[in-house]
DNA sequence: GAAGTGCTTTTTGTATGCGAAAAGCTGTAT
DNA sequence: ATACAGCTTTTCGCATACAAAAAGCACTTC
């Protein structure tokens, strides 16, 4: 949007430097721009297979094409639109057999992920675990889907985190949301058996046990593939909350 | 099955279906420029942590700086080059601590990948590998690293197309390629042993066998993993063999 | 009436232009 | 001589312009 240059003065060198927290860069057009397409794909607003066009985008989001082109072209290595090549961007459609390769690759990673934690974990990550698995159970409480899936995204986003390595816990963010894509309007009902694996999990990196964290892990991936199977065959028109 | 979704209109009954092959499309410019641009990184022409500024790169190219915005982009998020926000694309600088988490994840994937093929792996798939193999122990002899290199990519490659799982296969060439990137500097002295491992592998991909398929993966790919500790640290360690 | 062909419209791909931010340099004052 | 301030240069980020390709439509023809 409107990102007025509020007078944003470089420091000096006189100030302190654990305050001089790098002001917040002119913050990239494009990345906006992603974040509001990604957003409107997500949230079904731009439907599988629908057809972008550049200049739409621009017009509705109030830029000119180039940062759309740029956003777009950046979706599509994320997986979440194609782009062919004289034709433009097409807001992707999940084919069920790559919806399960992509739980595939999800179990390995995060098993790996859960063993990492396992390993790493200092009080502080443990306490920052069970802070995250309470507001979970809450939100299971409160039935608020929504909610939800933000705690369940924020828990094995967290775990990522602890296993220290970054590559991992990037590649394993991208995967989850496409995931999260596919799974959501699914995700009710697995809801309860899904936090009493986390906690399952949060004990087991707790203890430092990398093998049981694994194993859990891995069976809690695996459910939640089951679960999509098993689901998928119901063509589900609208599911309200 | 899952046919083709949408509107593929059926060819003239008039032409053969088998020989209509899709005709290359006009081949967009700026994917023309990520190769160019990826290779003149690989190939060390562009160093860790050069400036790369986008009107040189055009000129040198030959091509305007919209293409390669596009492209050094997408470099971005395929982990080649970092894009500071008002200040331009700098070729990334490989860590330590980066590498070998990039090892680490790679040895997970492939890992996977190795049971997968061993699963699914026909006999054609099999003819394929050995023919690999093959071309791998003869590069061997010729001790061209070029030659050397490519063989062991396509290896890996193949096995992880056999895998049947195509979002794993993409993930794995991309971090292959990372790797390969800073590993080919100290690529040599291993190649003996590592196409040892490789045929251990195909004879268990060939036998079906996918525990012994992954467990000899895994170990190739921890071995490698250990040699690139051992080499940076430039030891005396004389003869690895 | 149906099929094929050529034209028009739409949309992408590439190039260029312009303003702004950051880095570098020079001159001056202490 | 050094350090700071202000200016200049460089380079990016976004907008716009133009050309080429594809899709859609209407017209013609058999």
């Amino acid at each position: 949007m409107t990102s007025s240059p509020s007078g944003r003065r470089a420091p000096r060198g006189s100030l302190s430097a654990a305050a001089t927290r790098r002001v917040e860069r002119p913050a990239p057009l494009r990345q906006a721009v992603y974040d509001a397409l990604l957003e409107l794909i997500v949230n079904r607003t731009l439907a599988p297979g629908q057809h972008l066009v550049e200049a739409e985008l621009a017009e509705y989001l109030g830029v000119s094409r180039q940062p759309v082109r740029e956003a777009l072209q950046r979706l599509q290595t994320d997986g979440w639109v194609d782009l062919r090549p004289a034709q433009g961007a097409f807001v992707h459609t999940p084919t069920e057999e790559e919806a399960d390769q992509l739980l595939a690759v999800r179990s390995v990673l995060e098993t790996y992920s859960a063993k990492l934690a396992a390993e790493h974990a200092t009080a502080s990550d443990v306490k920052l675990l069970r802070k995250l698995q309470k507001a979970g159970e809450e939100a299971l409480v409160t039935a608020n889907v929504e909610r939800l899936v933000k705690a369940n995204a924020d828990l094995h986003a967290a775990v990522a985190e602890i296993s220290r390595n970054k590559v991992l816990a990037e590649m394993i963010g991208l995967v989850d949301r496409r995931v999260r894509w596919y799974y959501t309007p699914i995700a009710r009902p697995r809801s309860r058996d899904s936090w009493n694996e986390h906690a399952e999990l949060v004990a087991a990196i707790a203890e430092g046990d990398a093998d049981r964290a694994g194993e859990v892990m891995h069976r809690h991936a695996e459910q939640t593939r089951q679960t999509y199977h098993d689901r998928k065959a119901p063509e589900s028109s609208t599911d309200s909350d």
